[in-house]
DNA sequence: CCTTCTGGTGAGTGATTACTCACTTACATA
DNA sequence: TATGTAAGTGAGTAATCACTCACCAGAAGG
């Protein structure tokens, strides 16, 4: 990872963080590590070695290993949340600059694939940690329901109300929305990343799909 | 957790697994702190404990840590994967049995939300630990491409060729069917298991959703 | 009665863990 | 040049870890 993109990722409400160069070795360090084998079966040492740096050091910036962990998690899920549907995004939709919401799905679609293809890692320390640690599910729970939830309720409301979607409860209608593209991000980085993939087809495949599921009986 | 039943999952092959009551204590422990904490942050202290056995007990009977956490899973993976289409189930479906794929997928679907009821706990430990455990990883990988995949590939090139269903690249459509249930599984037992369902609901959503994005155009 | 076997025990062990702290270094400002 | 401050160090520590082992109990068989 390179560290101007950490830094970037880092980044959170547009406050500037001040990384000393050890400071970004042992975030990415961290980030390798906890992605490979996990949060609770990685050594502060190791963290410490492969970031170069003494292992008083990362306890200097972060008073426990937990924090570490959070340092690194919530701006993650920050940023995959926010720019879900980026403000101006659900303006186009309704200035009509987008067909319908075919269109709109393929911008989302593309827009979340490659934040997975530039944060697999992270996306792997989220699915395994957030289990288990109290302070990393409120925050996807949160950025979910006030960033996320609002946009696609007002959106497929929307849709609904011009005909265009079927009626069926929101929650069933956004999970079944959501679970074929995040199960082919997973399949995609994770589950087999060394596969061959076509991503484009595989895409119009799965909007294709959805929007047969979804759409309005004509 | 039911001693009876943990008896009878943990019976692979039909081969007899004679338990002693402690040794079915130990499992029974295991499988609840591993599910709460995770397999790294669990301690065999805590299981002897929970258990109420001395720890020499849980290394009389496995030989490492790791041995207990495949005494559970590996069994649990393969009773979730071998039934998935019992036999005679497709069988009926070529018999006409069924009116068609949508029978199918809802047998299929309400077997597997049951089996994950009873299972919840399993289930949350082959998703947290099959991604550091390559012997897990494999357990189900080759369950899935050994007994679960050829006969999804069958019925469904079958339903294909009878002009029945979509063409689709068949891993694209296996994964479009697979994940909204899937998807459906994980809120309904493990991100949301408090909230007020109504099953039978949800399933025909599902099912509708998935029959219309699969199904051949008219 | 003796032996053997299996199941069970819990004190003990060396390794590893997250974390501390007295100390050094670098640098900005007075 | 003196001084304060933040960054960085690494030996040290108490706690905990997975695992061992010498030993015990009871049942089965001769």
């Amino acid at each position: 990872m390179q560290e101007s993109y950490l830094h970037e990722l880092l980044k959170v409400d547009d406050q500037e963080i001040r990384l000393t160069e050890k400071q970004a070795h042992i975030l990415a360090a961290a980030i390798e590590i906890f992605a490979e084998k996990g949060y609770a079966a990685t050594a502060t040492s190791e963290i410490a070695k492969r970031a170069g740096v003494a292992e008083g050091t990362i306890f200097r910036h972060y008073p426990a290993k937990k924090d570490l962990l959070l340092a690194i998690v919530k701006p993650g899920v920050l940023k995959f949340a926010v720019p879900v549907f980026a403000s101006n995004m659900v303006e186009h939709i309704f200035n009509r600059e987008f067909d319908g919401f075919e269109d709109l799905l393929s911008v989302f679609i593309y827009n979340r694939l490659d934040f997975a293809r530039q944060n697999v890692a992270i996306l792997r320390i989220v699915l395994q940690e957030f289990a288990f640690h109290p302070e990393i599910k409120k925050t996807v729970e949160e950025s979910f329901l006030e960033q996320v939830y609002p946009k696609i309720k007002e959106t497929i409301t929307g849709f609904q109300k011009a005909g265009r979607l079927k009626q069926m409860p929101l929650k069933t209608m956004v999970r079944c929305i959501v679970s074929p593209i995040l199960g082919f991000i997973i399949t995609r980085f994770i589950l087999n990343p060394d596969a061959e993939w076509d991503e484009e087809q595989e895409v119009d495949n799965i909007i294709s799909f959805i929007m047969k599921g979804i759409e309005a009986e004509a």
